[in-house]
RNA sequence: GCCCCUGUAGCUCAGUGGAUAGAGCACCAGCCUCCGGAGCUGGGGGCCCGGGUUCGAGUCCCGGCAGGGGUACCA
């Protein structure tokens, strides 16, 4: 990347200064290297002088002066420039930037794609939805979010695995299992009481419906508990097999469905406990295991296993988080969770350092609720009353691309608005058909040159790209050249929105170069310069749009 | 009460401690003999309040105010 190219300039300026003499030996400081967002301050900018001056007790623009004086020569850098109070300003040399084309279609699908992560084996957990109920709108922020950040890891080189936790286990299944028998009885006409702590969603009684019409009255024989048992779990299959699809629509795939239940059956949960116990961090009390958090840090302890001897849900989450870490062993494990379970997040890192691991290794994506309206109105989610919007209709009324594009484009950890009206109305004018016709009008370019008996993939003819000189196609140039810096820093702070800006910024790049100069039809050596611009172009949307999930449809 | 997240333009949101705070929508005014006008150009408007740290604060710290979430032997 360019700005490692940069950085590495100014460490060399600097060991150069204090070999010499002109600088004093100071411990090392990063050499803050940033993006300016005045264009007329090039395109890094490093404020190290400033940052140093009082260490070294001198003026910022004297260390500046002293530092670019002994700056090495690169080919991308064109010019460095001392400015008060005391930056140092980086500028790309043009021709260098034009002749980056040729970098991005020579690299492809791989344009973007850096070594940061590698080595670096990485879990992604997100979305996890008790299979009681189907997917709503708010966990399908977080599906969005943990898809693109397992995605940005990817890119980054890390070795990523991605993973559903399906919690199979403990009471609220037991619930769902007879909320699932209720309404398969009353399907098939017989009294059946619902259980009070059912889940009352109207899918459910369809469900109920499907199991009737599919299995008669094979399961409603002796309501003994085998047959809830039974047709619980054909229930469930059935649930998880519909959120599996409504993830699909929205291009969320995950490796590896976890059954918490397997904890159990496969001595996990006990390995697990054992271990917090051997380590200390276990106590008997009123006849149940508390885990002592307290004792790292946690606000209060917490009930491992209840007086009836049935573990609690941290219990699980505990061996679940033995087995990422010392039973599969990934390096750094992200859970995405939803804002309604924040209150976790302590604890969790308590538990991993009972464990006997960095609780560095853990780390969590808060991601805060989504309050859906439609125009003025509030729509309550809520999956007691069964008055829920899913994710599947809201997929349904604005597409899964507009769907990703407004859950990726907000950072996780503020709440937001979905207005569905305001989405279904405006589709036309979204962002997101925005980018995607910046697509399809390259696509449309190319097929024209292949019309006019141009091939636009054809490498062996040599393509002069100093006929590039325009403002519009340098500009379009130097932001592809950002893409890289930008998939990095997102996989760096675990912030996938940065993408949508992004990609909406290069859209307009390369709105503004179409509608200011024509491609074909012009002199062939600019003609063919233009036409390998644009194609370049299209790769790096493309890969923007991949790492979002969203489609690139070459017609709209 | 205590803990966490958020307060930036009329609305929805960006903004790795840097140099004149950005988009979209909405509003107003312009641009099609030419590769797709789902496009382009221009305009008005903004950092919740008060302290502090710093050469420099929308960004960090403290205290308010406001909105949301959490605070179970539920998950």
């Amino acid at each position: 990347m360019i700005r490692d190219t940069v950085i590495e300039m100014l460490s060399d300026a600097l060991r150069r200064a204090r070999e010499d003499g002109a600088l004093p030996p100071l411990e090392y400081q990063d050499p803050a290297v940033e993006r300016p967002q005045n264009p007329e301050h090039g395109d890094y900018a490093s404020s190290l002088p400033l940052k140093m001056a009082r260490a070294a007790r001198m003026s910022p623009m004297a260390i500046a002066d002293i530092l670019r004086e002994r700056l090495p020569m690169r080919e991308e850098i064109a010019a460095a420039a001392v400015a008060p109070p005391g930056f140092i300003n980086f500028t790309l040399d043009t021709r260098w930037i034009m002749q980056q084309v040729g970098t991005v279609l020579s690299e492809g699908n791989d344009f973007g794609r850096g070594r940061s992560g590698a080595g670096v084996s990485v879990q992604v957990e997100f979305v996890s939805v008790n299979p009681t109920g189907p997917v709503h709108v708010g966990h399908g922020r977080g599906a969005v979010q943990g898809s693109a950040i397992a995605n940005v890891l990817a890119a980054s080189g890390y070795s990523v695995q991605r993973e559903y936790y399906v919690n199979d286990a403990g009471s609220q299944m037991d619930a769902f299992f007879q909320s699932v028998h209720a309404r398969y009885l009353q399907a098939l006409g017989r009294d059946a009481a619902f259980p009070s702590e059912g889940y009352h969603g109207a899918y459910l009684v369809e469900l109920g419906a499907q199991l009737a019409g599919e299995y008669g009255d094979r399961f409603a024989g002796a309501a003994g508990e085998e047959s809830v048992r039974e047709i619980g779990e054909i229930g469930m299959a059935r649930m998880l097999d519909s959120i599996r699809e409504d993830l699909e629509r929205i291009d969320v795939r995950f490796d590896r469905w976890f059954s918490e239940r397997s904890l159990f059956t496969d001595g996990t949960y006990e390995q697990a406990l054992s271990r917090v116990e051997s380590n200390g961090y276990t106590a008997e009390r009123e006849g149940a295991v508390w885990f002592t958090g307290t004792e790292l840090g946690d606000e209060r302890d917490s009930v491992l296993v209840r007086r009836t001897g049935a573990p609690t849900y941290f219990a699980s989450d505990i061996a679940y988080h033995y087995d990422k870490f010392l039973g599969r062993g990934y390096d750094r494990v992200i859970n995405v969770w939803g804002a309604d379970h924040q209150g976790h997040f302590p604890r969790m890192k308590a538990v991993v350092a009972a464990l006997g691991v960095d609780p560095e290794r853990l780390q969590f994506i808060l991601v805060q609720l989504v309050t859906l309206r439609r125009g003025e109105e509030i729509v309550r989610v809520s999956k007691r009353t069964g008055d829920i919007i899913t994710l599947s209709e809201v997929v349904s009324e604005v597409g899964p691309d507009a769907c990703r594009y407004f859950f990726l484009a907000r950072s996780a950890d503020s709440q937001m608005d979905f207005d569905l009206d305001l989405a279904r109305k405006e589709a036309p004018d979204n962002p997101v058909y925005y980018i995607q016709y910046a697509f399809a009008r390259i696509a449309s370019i190319l097929r024209n040159a292949r019309d006019g008996g141009i091939d636009p993939d054809d490498t062996t003819e040599d393509v002069d790209y100093d006929a590039l000189t325009e403002e519009a196609e340098i500009r379009l140039m130097r932001t592809m050249l950002r893409f890289p810096e930008v998939v990095e820093s997102a996989a760096r702070n675990l912030e996938p929105h940065h993408l949508p800006h992004y990609a909406y910024e290069l859209a307009t790049a390369f709105h503004d170069f179409y509608t200011r100069h024509r491609v074909l039809g012009e002199a062939p050596r600019v003609t063919r310069a233009r036409l390998r611009l644009a194609q370049a172009a299209g790769v790096v949307l493309r890969n923007a749009l991949t790492l979002m999930g969203m489609s690139t449809p070459e017609q709209m």
